[in-house]
DNA sequence: GATTTCACG
DNA sequence: ACGTACGTGAAATCA
């Protein structure tokens, strides 16, 4: 019998390891983890909302061994113990896809993959679609005539073609292609130095993993002799990880494909599921009625505030005609002169086809509504964003950055508490709560497990706040800064956030297979140096073996006591043994494949292809903006490896990729504070200033200074910038502290300028309590008279570097701004849109044609940000990546 | 969660 | 006697 329809395939224990990692970890009130449930059970609901399969099967593993590993003991074997945090919510698992009521499949003996496997085939003969929903490579060898594969991470469908396309083999080559790589996650051993490539070729040739191994051992001309050794030797290799990885299609699984139907549990069963499992926002939206036990009413945000009745906190839903006080709410919101915003991220939500976060919409009377990702596009609500009405928030630039994603920007002024209490002083702490709170704005209730109800009062409570903050404001003499520079800089942020940077995502797999083959080697080396395994990622292992077993002398030691294996201790001892050196390049190897090339590739935004970070506007004491999730503002450039990851930024097809950067920033803003005559000349006569300042400090000629004696200049101006100390300085020189106290003596003796400006700065932080930058930042420095040495030594060069990093960093926000306002001023002029800052560095995605014009407009635009004592000079630098850029000019 | 190391300006 | 240049963020290990 022949039925119709499309049968889902789904690796529970994928979704849930995809789940747990992607979402928040979540707890129940009992204190249970419940977040890779709820992410599951979002992602089956969303799975049939979105697809409407007729039939779906859950597949599970058994905990027991399995045929595999009765054929080869070691697989699997070095995968890492499951948290205890997900072992518990697997057990649940099943549970809770019965609750649901789609059938859930598992067997003794067999991993889900041989069941989905099973029930494909079965599904496929029976005349249903069948699609295999999992991550796995391994699935790709079932992708046929009506079979194929969801990658929901990636959101991509693989058909036979698709296969061919990505993996350069058919489906029906898919098992010895694996058979020839390996993989190590799962132990199976693979064919040695036969990688992606490798196998592709060997597969182009002969078809399959017997006729290579039959050509191999008839001396096949066309094989290279290393090759076909390689393959003699591996054969039986080979044909085992062959049984691995060729799922089973015969399991004995007494369901039949038909009885998979999806057929919705009756609601009284889902209503006590989700209650179980305590998933009050998805028994909110299937059940609307059912959500009657609400908590009674927590406290306001103070008593200006209007008391809310919290049933207008309904979704905004537009045009659900249903809710007349959503129409009300609009009028108002309509006429309101200030709006409130708040918006609550999701993480990855959209992987489970639901909106990525919600925003909570206040007016001051603090009447609220909310809304999600689609209602973007509602006319009225966008009316209200887009228009006149000043919007408030606290954090507004999340909320910025996620409206522009969805195709929206803020009208009207903006007004930031965050950013304010950043102003006022850039080291507290900005949760709202606190804020409120020190600021005696009223108190925010506890809203824990319920992100949606903390967004919206925290939506309200920005409005007394904001009037406190306000006032502050102008009294510290903050307010010019705040409005000028600061708000007007966290829409560009949020432009850039929500544009993202493209990054080859192929190349970058294709590096990091480089590298970790690179590390494979340098980690059998060092065994074998070593004399066992050894994990070099423990500075705990490694100091053992440096130090005990192989006697080496402890160069120095950690904050806490322990000999140190640092890069200095290993740059050491590598004159001693050859070991230190294996361990830095495996240090630095291993560095850049964990941080940088998975980091980013998990990174990488599903929805846009590219990688959006998040700039910290309030995460520096100085003025400077940082970089999270991830941070973009420390890819490597210094090594010719590191220089490997940066060439993977890249433009859009058409454009190409500007580079932006204030040459020597600080050193002309100390040149400018101080007005040392030597320093503002060197800088008005276009001199080398390392140059000039070796000249200084070894009292020679221009042309008498050689590279190191430039060097150790140089090192003396950036140390001067940080406040130096004779012993910082001889350090990072290697070289005795007489010396560098000599140079640093020498510097002051021929730039007192400086001398004297640093002694005037520390008098004035000494009085005041605080130090400022040239547009007025402040940062407060009560310790700056602190009995204890340390800390008031500290402080004092801290007084020294903030005016100068906190201007240089005034200085590009305030380009920032000028070159955001004259692109909207003539918004045609230019296609050229910004996508990264680099505290010194601006980088810009530019139509081809236009980047010369361009990046000379930017240039002068970024030179006449402030007017100095001396000139700012940029430099600027066209490429199709990141790396491999041509100088203009 | 603290510690160590290392990537950037 | 003490720690030693300013400002950051991320990953891995270990308690």
């Amino acid at each position: 019998m022949t039925a119709q329809g499309r049968l889902f395939l789904v690796d529970a224990h994928a979704y849930l390891h995809r789940a747990y990692h992607a979402l928040p970890p979540l707890r129940n009130s009992s204190g249970e983890p419940v977040g890779a449930l709820y992410g599951f059970a979002r992602m089956l609901l969303g799975l049939i909302k979105r697809e409407k399969p007729e039939f779906i099967a859950v597949c599970f593993d058994t905990p027991g061994p399995t045929f595999r590993h009765k054929a080869y003991e070691p697989y699997k074997a070095t995968r890492k113990e499951t948290d205890e945090d997900l072992k518990s919510q697997l057990s649940l698992a099943r549970p809770l896809v019965e609750g649901l009521g789609l059938s859930c499949v598992e067997l003794e003996g067999f991993e889900a993959d041989d069941l989905m496997a099973t029930l494909a085939v079965r599904g496929r003969n029976g005349g249903l679609d069948v699609v295999l929903v999992t991550g796995d490579k391994d699935a790709m060898q079932l992708v046929g005539e009506h079979v194929r594969v969801l990658h929901e991470g990636k959101n991509l469908i693989f058909d036979a073609a698709k296969v061919s396309e990505k993996y350069g083999v058919n489906p029906g080559q898919i098992v010895d292609y694996l058979a020839l790589i390996g993989d190590t996650s799962d132990n199976v051993p693979g064919v040695p130095g036969v990688g992606p490539v490798g196998a592709v070729k060997l597969l182009t040739r002969y078809g399959s993993l017997e006729a290579a191994l039959k050509a191999a051992k008839s001396g096949d001309p066309e094989l290279s002799a290393k090759l076909a050794q390689i393959l003699r030797d591996n054969a039986e290799k080979a044909r085992l990880s062959r049984g691995l990885i060729e799922l089973n299609c015969e399991a004995p699984l007494d369901l039949g494909v038909l009885e998979c139907k999806v057929k919705p549990a009756p609601p009284e069963t889902l209503l006590a599921t989700l209650r179980r499992f305590e998933f009050t926002s998805m028994i909110r939206e299937m059940f609307p009625d059912a959500a009657a036990s609400e908590p009674a009413l927590p406290s306001g945000p103070g008593e200006r505030q209007a008391p809310v009745d919290r049933s207008t906190f309904k979704p905004l839903e537009i045009p659900d005609a249903k809710v007349l006080e959503l129409k009300a709410w609009l009028k108002a919101a309509a006429s309101a002169k200030r709006v409130s915003l708040s918006i609550v991220r999701m993480p990855r939500m959209e992987l489970l086809g639901e909106s990525p976060w919600s925003l909570a919409v206040s007016l001051p009377d603090g009447r609220c509504a909310m809304a999600e990702e689609a209602d973007a596009k509602v006319p009225a609500l966008r009316k209200i964003l887009e228009g006149g009405a000043t919007k408030m928030g606290h954090d507004l630039k999340a909320a910025a950055t996620e409206l522009e994603r969805a195709g929206l920007r803020l009208g009207g002024e903006l007004f930031d508490t965050m950013l304010a209490a950043y102003c006022l002083n850039p080291s507290a702490k900005y949760d709202i709560a606190t804020l409120a709170n020190e600021y005696r704005a009223g108190t925010l209730p506890d809203e824990k497990g319920d992100p949606r109800g903390a967004g919206l009062w925290r939506a309200r409570a920005v409005f007394p706040l904001a009037d406190v903050l306000r006032e502050r404001l102008a009294q510290e003499e903050v307010r010019e800064l705040f409005e000028d520079l600061e708000m007007p800089v966290l829409s560009v942020l949020a432009e850039m956030e929500a544009r993202g940077v493209a990054v080859d995502a192929d190349y970058l797999e294709r590096l990091g297979a480089e590298f970790e083959g690179k590390i494979a080697e340098l980690q059998k080396d060092i065994n074998k140096m070593a004399g066992g395994e050894i994990n070099l990622n423990s500075p705990k292992q490694l100091a053992k073996l440096l130090f005990e077993d192989l006697k080496l002398n402890v160069i120095k030691k950690t904050p806490k006591g322990d000999p140190s294996t640092d890069e200095e201790t290993l740059i050491a001892l590598r004159a001693l043994h050859p070991l230190p050196a294996k361990i830095m390049d495996f240090r630095e190897l291993s560095k850049l494949c964990s941080t940088y090339i998975h980091g980013l590739l998990e990174r990488l935004d599903s929805r846009t292809g590219r990688v959006h970070t998040h700039f910290n506007q309030t995460g520096t004491a100085t003025g400077r903006l940082s970089s999270v999730d991830p941070n973009l503002q420390n890819i490597p450039i210094r090594t010719p490896m590191g220089q490997k990851i940066r060439r993977a930024f890249v433009a859009s097809p058409g454009r190409v990729l500007l580079s932006a950067d204030y040459s020597q920033i600080d050193l002309r803003v100390l040149a400018h504070l101080s007005e040392d005559p030597a320093l503002v000349e060197a800088f008005n006569s276009g001199e080398d200033v390392h140059l000039r300042t070796a000249c200084e400090i070894f009292n020679v000629t221009r042309d008498q200074v050689d590279a190191e004696m430039r060097r150790r200049a140089k090192a003396v101006n950036f140390g001067i910038v940080y406040g130096q100390t004779a012993h910082g300085l001889g350090q990072t020189l290697g070289i005795p502290f007489g010396k560098a106290k000599e140079y640093i003596d020498r510097y002051f003796a021929r730039c007192a300028g400086v001398k004297r400006w640093s002694a005037e700065t520390l008098e004035a932080a000494r009085r005041d309590g605080c130090v400022r930058t040239i547009k007025g930042r402040v940062r407060w420095l009560p310790d700056i008279t602190a009995k204890n040495t340390a800390v008031r030594q500290f402080n004092e060069r801290v007084a020294v570097n903030t005016p100068i990093q906190g201007s240089s960093a005034d200085i590009i926000k305030v380009a920032m701004i000028d070159i955001r306002r004259a692109m909207d001023a003539a918004p045609d002029k230019w296609g050229a849109r910004p996508v990264l800052q680099v505290h010194d560095e601006l980088v810009f995605e530019v139509p081809k044609a236009e980047a010369h014009a361009f990046a000379k407009w930017v240039c002068k635009t970024m030179e006449s940000a402030v007017r100095l004592k001396v000139p700012l000079v940029v430099d600027a630098k066209i490429g199709d990546n990141w790396q491999d850029m041509e100088k203009l000019k």
